[in-house]
DNA sequence: TAGTGGTCTAGACCACAGG
DNA sequence: CTGTGGTCTAGACCACTAC
C-alpha cells in the first residue's frame, strides 16, 4: 500500500485540532479540555467521531480521561511520536535542532551470513542487500547501523544515495511497507570498528538495538543492528495506566 | 484508587474470548478472525462493543485489521504486557519460568540529592525513602534496583519486607496508584560495586534504565536507576503503524 | 460484485466526580 | 444533585479487498 490520500475523516479533524492547540500551549497542561458535548455542537458532529478523536489523543499521551471528570491535557514531552519518525534518524535529529548526516561505509548485494538468513526467513547464502552507515548529529556521530534487506525490500536500495536520501522513505515510496518494527534492546562494550567510527574509545558503552522489520503478512524484510554511543544518546519511553505496555524484558540466565 | 472491582463489560468479554482463543492456539497465527458480523451475532450485541474489542486487540498486537480485508491473528510472541507486570521483576522472571528472588541491601529515610530532590520535584535534602535490592532469577542476579520514593509512597514501603514482598504490589494495595511510567534506557559499564552486586566484572556492559512514575496529577513519586547485566537480560519494544510510537531517542551531543 | 471493516448518526442508560 | 465520560443500540453509507 503506497501512502494514499485519505479524505479528511471528521474525527482525524477534531483531533487535529485539539492537537494544535495544544501544541500552541492554548490548552497548556493540566487545563480542562471541552467536554464531549461541547465539541459535538462544535464540529456539528455525534459523539463518536469526538469520542475517537479523544481515545487518539489518550493513544498518544496527550491527554487523560476518566468517568465523571473532564478529561485533563498532559504535559506534552512525552508525546508519543509516529510510527514514521522513528525509523528515521534524521527526524530525531532534527526534531532536536541539530543537523543531521551520513558517512556510508557499504551498499552491497551479498549473501546472507547463518544469523541473517535465519532471521529474514531466507536459506543461507541468500543473496540479501547489506548497509553500513554512521549517522551524525550536527557532524558529531552518534549512532552504526547495519542493516539487511531482503531482494524485495533491497533491490530499491542498491541505487540510491544513502548519505543524502533516507532509506525507509523511499521503500515506502516504492511501495514496499513495513507494518510492524520489532526491536530487542541491550549494552554491549564498543569494539575497534564501532570505535572507530563513532570516534569513542574501546570498551565504552553502546545501546545496542536489534530491529526486525515485517510486512503485513509478518514476513521479515529487514534486520538490522544499530549501535548507540550510551554517552550520547539515550532512548526514551513513556507508559500509562490503561495502555497496553510497549517494553517487556527478556531474559537469558 | 484501589483496584476497584469493575462490572464485566461487553465489550471486555469480547476480547477476552478472542484473547483466549489467540491464546490456546484455537485462532493460530495467520489465521482470520469472525467477522464483525458474525461477534455480534455469537455476542447478541451491535457492533460498538465489537469493534471496541477489536481495538483493544489491535492496541495489545495481538490483531491486525484493515479496510476491507478480515482481520487477522499476529505472532503473539510479541503481544504488549499490562501496565502492571512490567512494573514487576517478579512477574517477568516467573513468566520465564525461572525462580525469582531478592537481595535488600538498603531500606533507608535519607535526605535527597541534589539530582534525585530535583527530580521528584523536593527541595534538595527533604526527607525520601531509599531502597537498593538485587534481583535475582533462579539465584543468578540479573538486575540492581536503586529506588527513591517521596514520603507519601516511601512510608508504605519502610515497613514491608522487600525481600519478599512486591513493592509496588504493595503501595497498589494502600491506594498509592501511578498513573504514568516514563523510562530512559542507556547503556553503562559496570562500577566496582554494579559489578560486586551483580557477579560480573568491572567494565561489563550494563543497561541501564531510569524510570520516573507520576500520579494522574503528573506528581512524580519515585525516580529509580535500574541496572541490568547485559549479557543476562535484554528488552523488547513491538510497534505497530497505526499504534504510536511509544519510543522515542534523546541526544546529547 | 459481494463482503468486510472504517466512519458516522442519534439516540439511550449508567457510574462516577464534583459541588 | 448535575454534568461528565463510559458503554451500548440500531441503524446508515462508504472505501476497499478479494473474488
Amino acid at each position: 500500500m503506497t501512502t494514499t490520500v485519505r479524505p479528511p475523516q471528521q474525527y482525524e479533524a477534531i483531533a487535529a485540532h485539539l492537537r494544535e492547540a495544544i501544541r500552541t500551549k492554548e490548552l497548556a497542561a493540566g487545563d480542562m479540555l471541552p467536554s464531549e458535548a461541547e465539541l459535538c455542537d462544535r464540529f456539528k458532529s455525534s459523539r463518536g467521531p469526538v469520542r475517537q478523536a479523544m481515545a487518539t489523543l489518550r493513544s498518544e499521551g496527550l491527554i487523560s480521561s476518566g468517568r465523571g471528570r473532564r478529561s485533563i491535557v498532559l504535559d506534552s514531552s512525552y508525546a508519543t511520536e509516529t510510527f514514521e519518525s522513528i525509523l528515521s534518524a534524521t527526524a530525531w535529529i532534527e526534531s532536536h535542532g541539530m543537523k543531521p548526516s551520513s558517512g556510508t561505509q557499504l551498499v552491497a548485494r551479498q549473501p546472507a551470513s547463518a544469523e541473517i538468513a535465519s532471521e529474514l526467513g531466507l536459506n543461507e547464502n541468500a543473496t540479501i542487500v547489506a548497509v553500513e552507515r554512521v549517522r551524525l548529529a550536527d557532524d558529531v556521530p552518534v549512532l552504526v547501523e547495519r542493516m539487511n534487506f531482503r531482494m524485495e525490500a533491497g533491490r530499491h536500495v542498491l541505487g540510491l544515495d544513502t548519505d543524502t536520501e533516507s532509506i525507509h522513505a523511499h521503500l515506502s515510496e516504492v511501495g514496499v511497507d513495513f507494518n510492524n518494527i520489532s526491536r530487542t534492546i541491550s549494552a554491549i562494550v564498543a569494539d575497534e570498528e564501532d570505535a572507530r567510527l563513532l570516534k569513542i574509545n574501546v570498551g565504552d558503552p553502546l545501546i545496542q538495538v536489534t530491529i526486525k522489520g515485517r510486512t503485513q503478512a509478518s514476513v521479515p524484510l529487514e534486520f538490522s543492528d544499530f549501535r548507540y554511543a550510551a554517552g550520547r544518546v539515550s532512548l526514551g519511553l513513556n507508559n500509562m495506566r490503561g495502555n497496553p505496555s510497549p517494553l517487556w524484558v527478556e531474559a537469558h540466565v
